[in-house]
This record gives C-alpha cells, sequence and structure tokens, in this order.
RNA sequence: AGCGGGGUGGGGUAGCCAGGUUAACCCGCUGGGCUCAUAACCCAGAGAUCGGUCGUUCAAAUCGACCCCCCGCUACCA
C-alpha cells in the first residue's frame, strides 16, 4: 500500500478518530538522565502506564517503550564536574532510573536508552536517508567557541554582563533580569559557564533540517488529527502559524550520536533530532529482541495501530511537528503520532520543581518513605491535565489517608473480615436477591464502565476518581443493608448482602489495577484468585466470584500516613540527608566566610525535659566563652565531653533553642545512626582557625 | 515585550471547546445515624452573586470585548 506522501487525504483516513482497537503503541517521553528525575518528569510515564495498563487488561496488544536521554551538553557537563566521562555517568544513572521506574511499577516492555548501539545505528541511517531525500542542507554560521574547554558552547554555557540593562549575569540565549532575548556573541564581557574562560567567535559549518518544507503537510496532520489535546493543537498550529525555521541538527559537541553525513565527521546529532527517534528504535529493539524482528512495523506502519505520546506540555512541538516531520521525511509511510496526551507542569507547594534549589521530591527519596501506590494514587487524583497543579503534603495525606485508607481499603477490609468471620471465609450462596442488591450490581457495573471511558479519553483524573467511586458504593450499600443485623436475624440476607459485597471487591480488584497494581495484585491474591496474567482481565471485573470460593484473609492494603505536613517535609529532608548529597561547589572565597574554629567543651550539662539536646560551654580562647546548644545526647554523656578540643563554627548567626541561646555549632559527622564530633588530631590552643 | 494557560464555597479540583433543570466531587466544618470495619463508614446541613466590567442571547461559570491579578513559555528542566 503506497499513498503519495504529500496526499492530504490520507491523514484524514488515518486520523478520524475512530481507528479500530487491537495494536496500541504506547510512548513516554525519555527522561533525560543528568540526575534522578523527580515526581513532575514521572508524570508522563505514569500516566502513559496507567493507559498502558488498562488496554493490556481489556486484551489489546500493547508496546510500551520509553529510555534513557543521555547525550548533549548538560549530561557532558555533569560528567566533567565529577569527573567521570559522559559514558560512566550515564551508564550509573541509566541503571537507577531503570531500576526506580520498575519499582514504580511502570510497566514498560522496553526501557532502553539513547546509548543503545540499535538506536544509534538506527538514528545514522535515518538521518542517512532523509539527507539522501534532500532534506538536510548546509550552513556556515558563527557560534561561541571557549578555546579553554576546547569546545562550542551553547547559548545558556555563555554568561556576561546584558548589553540592555547591564545585568551581569545574562545567560546567551536570554537576560534573566530584563527579560531580553540575547545572543551570545552581543553578551559584554562573555565568559564559559564551565571554566570561566573568554569564548571566541568561530564560524562553523552546521547541517539543517529543511523543516519548512513539511509546514502543508504538518498542517493537515495537526487539522485533522480530531483526538489531539487543545494545548498540543493550539501550540503547533500557533508555530505553524509563525512558520517554521530550518532547524540546524548538528552540534560540536563530542557526546552523541556521530553525524553520518559526508563531512561532518566531528559532529554529533542534536539531541532532539535522535531522541524522539528512540520511540522507533525502541519498538525495534523489544521485538527484535523476542525473536520477531519484523512485527515492529505493525506498529509504525499498519494504519489501524493506535499510537499514543505521553508527554510534558514543555515537549509539544518535538511530538507534533519535528517528530512527525522526520518521520515524513523518510517517505516511506510512517504513523503519525495519533494522539499525544499532555500533561501541564507540576509544582511543589507553589513553586516550581528546581534541582539546584532543592525544591521538590524526586523519585528515588519519594520510594524511601512511601510506597509506590501511594504516589501513583496520588499524583493521578492530582493529575495537572488543563492547568498545573500543586503537590503539597496536605494533598498527599489526604489522598492516601481518606481515599486509599478510609473509602477504599476500609470497604475491602470490613468485607474481607465479615465473610472470614461470619462465613468461614466462603463467599456465601446468594438467594433471590433483592432491588437493592441487583441496582447496587449494576450500579458497580455502570461505573467500570464508566472508569474506561474516562481512561479512553485519557481523563485519567476522573477515571480515578471514578473507580474511588466503587468503594463509596459499597460503602454506602453495606451500611444500608447491615448485615451484622441481619446475620442474627436473617441470616441469607446477610448472606446476600455479603455475596454482593465481594463482587465489588473483585470490581475494585480489577478496576484499580492500572492505577495502582501492587495493591491491585495484593488484593487478587487476598481474593484468591490464582490467575498471575493480567492480560485481558478486564472483563473479570463484571463476572461474580462463585458461591463457595475461599478467600483468604483480611490483611489490611494500606496505612495511614501519620504525622503533619510539617513532619513529612523532615522525613524528607532526612532521607536526603543520609544519602552522598550532589552539592554545588562552592568557591575558596565563600568557604572562607565560615569561620571555623577549635574550642574546647569546658562544661556540658543535660536539658532538662529536652531528649537529645545539651548545653555545652565552650572556650574559643582569645575569642571568650561561647554557649552551645547541640544535639548529641543521645550519642555522648555530658562528661564524655568536657574537656574535648572539637571543630565548631564561630560565626552561625545565634538562635535560640528551648529558650537557651546557642551561639556556636559544634561539628559532628553523621552516618545513619552513629554520630562523631570532629577533633584534632593533635593539641592546638582553642580559638585557633581551621583552613 | 509577545504568546499561551489560568483565576469556581475555607483548602484542593471538575465543569467551559458542543450555552439551558437546584454549579459537581474530595478535604474541612455543623448536626445526626451506625457499630461489621484500620476512631473507619453512611446520611443531612451550612458555605460560591463561578476575578471585575460591559456585551451577545429567551438563557452564560460556559460565547465576545476590555480591565485586574497569578503562572508558564519564547525550541534540549515532564
Amino acid at each position: 500500500m503506497h499513498l503519495s506522501i504529500c496526499d492530504a487525504s490520507i491523514f484524514i483516513l488515518r486520523f478520524r478518530g475512530c481507528v479500530a482497537l487491537g495494536k496500541v503503541l504506547v510512548a513516554a517521553a525519555w527522561p533525560y538522565i543528568n540526575y534522578v528525575p523527580h515526581l513532575g518528569t514521572l508524570l508522563p510515564l505514569l500516566s502513559a502506564d496507567v493507559v498502558a495498563r488498562y488496554y493490556r487488561l481489556k486484551g489489546d496488544d500493547v508496546v510500551f517503550v520509553s529510555g534513557s536521554d543521555e547525550h548533549g551538553t548538560p549530561i557532558e557537563v555533569e560528567a566533567i564536574r565529577r569527573g567521570i566521562h559522559p559514558k560512566e555517568l550515564v551508564d550509573r544513572n541509566h541503571k537507577i532510573v531503570s531500576d526506580l521506574l520498575e519499582r514504580y511499577g511502570i510497566s514498560l516492555d522496553n526501557y532502553t536508552r539513547t546509548e543503545s548501539p540499535l538506536h544509534k545505528e538506527f538514528v545514522r541511517r535515518h538521518h542517512l536517508k532523509i539527507y539522501k531525500n534532500g532534506y538536510i542542507f548546509t550552513k556556515e554560521t558563527e557560534l561561541p567557541y571557549c578555546p579553554k574547554c576546547n569546545r562550542f558552547l551553547p547559548d545558556r554555557f555563555v554568561e556576561g554582563t546584558c548589553p540592555y540593562c547591564g545585568y551581569g549575569e545574562a545567560r546567551g540565549d536570554q537576560c534573566d533580569r530584563c527579560g531580553r532575548l540575547l545572543d551570545p556573541t552581543k553578551l559584554v564581557n562573555p565568559h564559559c559557564t564551565i571554566c570561566g574562560a573568554e569564548p571566541v567567535i568561530r564560524r562553523v559549518k552546521h547541517w539543517y533540517f529543511d523543516m519548512p518544507k513539511f509546514t502543508g503537510q504538518l498542517l493537515d496532520y495537526i487539522k485533522s488529527n480530531k483526538q489531539l489535546p487543545d494545548n498540543a493543537r493550539n501550540f503547533s498550529l500557533k508555530l505553524l502559524q509563525e512558520g517554521l525555521k530550518p532547524r540546524p541538527i548538528t552540534r560540536d559537541t563530542k557526546w552523541g550520536i556521530p553525524a553520518p553525513f559526508e563531512g561532518a565527521e566531528d559532529k554529533t546529532i542534536y539531541g532532539w533530532f535522535e531522541n524522539v527517534l528512540g520511540y522507533v528504535s525502541a519498538t525495534i529493539e523489544y521485538f527484535k529482541r523476542r525473536g520477531e524482528p519484523e512485527r515492529w512495523r505493525e506498529f509504525w506502519f499498519h494504519r489501524e495501530a493506535k499510537t499514543l505520546f505521553f508527554i510534558g506540555k514543555d515537549n509539544i512541538p518535538f511530538h507534533t511537528l519535528i517528530l512527525p516531520a522526520l518521520l515524513l521525511a523518510t517517505h516511506e509511510g510512517y504513523n503519525l503520532p495519533w494522539n499525544v496526551i499532555t500533561n501541564e507542569f507540576l509544582m511543589f507547594q507553589g513553586q516550581k520543581f528546581s534541582k539546584s534549589r532543592r525544591v521538590g521530591v524526586w523519585i528515588d527519596e519519594a520510594l524511601r518513605l512511601y510506597p509506590a501506590d501511594y504516589w501513583r494514587y496520588t499524583l493521578i487524583s492530582i493529575r495537572p491535565e488543563t492547568r498545573d497543579t500543586n503537590f503539597t503534603w496536605k494533598v498527599f495525606i489526604e489522598k492516601v489517608n481518606s481515599d486509599l485508607n478510609d473509602t477504599l481499603g476500609n470497604f475491602i477490609h470490613r468485607t474481607f473480615k465479615f465473610i472470614n468471620r461470619y462465613f468461614g471465609s466462603v463467599v456465601p450462596e446468594p438467594k433471590n436477591l433483592d432491588e437493592v442488591d441487583e441496582a447496587t450490581l449494576n450500579a458497580v457495573r455502570e461505573k467500570v464502565d464508566e472508569v474506561a471511558r474516562r481512561l479512553e479519553a485519557f481523563r485519567l483524573q476522573a477515571a480515578a476518581r471514578e473507580f474511588l467511586e466503587i468503594s463509596h458504593i459499597g460503602n454506602r450499600y453495606l451500611n444500608e443493608k447491615k448485615p451484622w443485623r441481619s446475620i442474627k436475624e436473617k441470616p441469607q440476607e446477610a448472606a446476600n448482602t455479603l455475596y454482593v459485597a465481594v463482587q465489588i471487591v473483585k470490581a475494585l480488584a480489577v478496576t484499580m489495577h492500572p492505577f495502582i497494581p501492587f495493591t491491585a495484585e495484593k488484593l487478587w491474591n487476598l481474593l484468591n484468585l490464582p490467575d498471575k496474567n493480567y492480560k485481558g482481565r478486564w472483563a473479570e471485573a463484571k463476572k461474580p466470584i462463585p458461591p463457595g470460593h475461599r478467600i483468604k484473609r483480611a490483611e489490611p492494603l494500606f496505612k495511614k500516613v501519620e504525622g503533619s505536613e510539617e513532619g513529612l517535609q523532615r522525613m524528607l529532608e532526612n532521607v536526603r540527608s543520609t544519602k552522598a548529597p550532589a552539592t554545588p561547589t562552592i568557591t575558596i572565597e565563600e568557604f572562607s566566610r565560615v569561620d571555623l574554629r577549635i574550642g574546647r567543651i569546658v562544661k556540658a550539662e543535660p536539658i532538662p525535659k529536652s531528649r537529645n539536646l545539651l548545653k555545652l560551654m565552650i572556650d574559643l580562647g582569645d575569642y571568650g566563652l561561647k554557649q552551645a546548644i547541640a544535639g548529641v545526647a543521645e550519642h555522648y554523656k555530658p562528661e564524655d565531653l568536657e574537656g574535648k578540643l572539637i571543630a565548631v563554627v564561630a560565626n552561625l548567626a545565634p538562635k535560640t533553642i528551648m529558650g537557651l541561646r546557642s551561639e556556636v555549632m559544634i561539628l559532628a559527622a553523621q552516618d545513619g545512626r552513629v554520630l562523631a564530633v570532629i577533633q584534632p588530631d593533635r593539641r592546638v590552643e582553642p580559638g585557633s582557625r581551621i583552613t
């Protein structure tokens, strides 16, 4: 089947919207792994996972792919900072991230990486192909080059004084103070942010992808793709109306995929022109590994395949314009993204997630606090669908305690307990169900369908609400039927009630699966339903558990989050401090602002009513006697400390702790539960400066 | 600056694109019920002139114009 690629009608056919189900490619944005992702970065992967799991439950043929985005200057710079080769950095991070995603239950069929040999080879062949098709040309430009680092500098890596407002730390692309767009060549006193040297301007040749040639086809694609969400469509149309520009696809960096063009041997391919091709290469790799090397085509060429891309809003143009253009440029008739499901941003307590300022929660530390399902449920239920939303500890506590534990967990638990206790753990035989029983079962079936409808519309937040609603129905039903009464007077009625209740539990076990898969499997097991493979299980939501079936003993599925919002933030900070933090470097000048000295503890005494505090009097020689309130009482007895020479920070702003003034801070090393004060290894006078 | 998104009871969100019965849901609050269940559950109630103004319309949270505030983006932080 070969249609002219320029024929717009094929798009109309392909994107009419009533595409038959069956084959679903689910793709999630590739996290950039210069660092562990934070909760916001997890959103596209998590959303994709919910949908992938749903389609699998429905019995569709699903392939779910993503991978680590590993190339580019930020990773190179991070590697330099740590004194290792970029490859070593990404090998390490890829492993960490893959492992974490698995622990979040992100059910990827292939989580690969841009360093995968198959990907690199695929990308080179792809670009050569579109080069031969005439979509790539070369052009010379002037770019800043750092002679000391021996590299061309991306705009963001040049800083200098803004020529408009005089701001001293304007970046090459934009001034943070006046907001003006800049050109790195215009900066006054420019310097390289990596080494500080002054960059020079060099003329270089680069290879450009001729985006404007695809304007018409992309316009047709965007306009005829009915399911594209508004934010993705509007933004893409705007860019198309403004006019596409040729994009440089080569970079003068070493860390990347070598450009395959003649004369470009020392260049690499720009990240966004290779990582999006990873969706294809990951599919190829997956089927190759399964020994079915041709089947990837079913997902990328058969018209009936649905391809779903889950991304954050900042990635829209790469998925609605650049990826389609790259695919069109092959003239091979690739499926263009059937839908690009875009989430807005997640904020943390009203602020943007920020790695440098440590605002937010990172996915490794989150798992050290609470189970994956708690995070999954919370994130999906506040998933930023129509606007940015805010993650707060308050929300987290509310979602886990009220929704998961009280409403959902408790309904399941009371049903189990009742059957355990009054029916010997055996599903009772129903006889003559009354109207309320039937209506309830119907309402539950209705809800199951509603969850499915919401999921198919990618309204994940609403879908989660609907599945939780099933447990509300259950709770309401039990309250109305009061089986704890009828068990005494009309045991058959109680039997009917619990029969219905356990069917609701089963429906929940199925519908909760996309959202909280770990809990779903645990529940499936408690229901003593043997099937380990969940493919095609969705239909089970409406099939009753037969009377006589034995279930297991009740076991709580969730635990409440104990403690306040402040308490949780403290827990997070504890978790954070016990792993080696990658603290940003400081200059010697910055360090010298800290006045470190040796002091002698002349007196140490416990503070009444405090658990861990000691009041210390510390002799600082010429600087006098200072009082320190130190949190060491759980590690040292007062008499152990008296007489010791120890390191202190002498110029910390004083603070009042439990009504006592603390003027200096003593230094101690912490290794998990072990605390050790820092002492000089030979005798020096109290007050000696530590440098 | 331009562009985009948003401002809905105390808090958090949905509804808006395809205008139409008492503006929905969760948390919180008040009162009541229940006691099988992880002090959980269920019911009822209070509480919003849907940022402001003007307009379109028989009818606007929903459409249009203008204004005020918040946020994001302006092509390598989802």
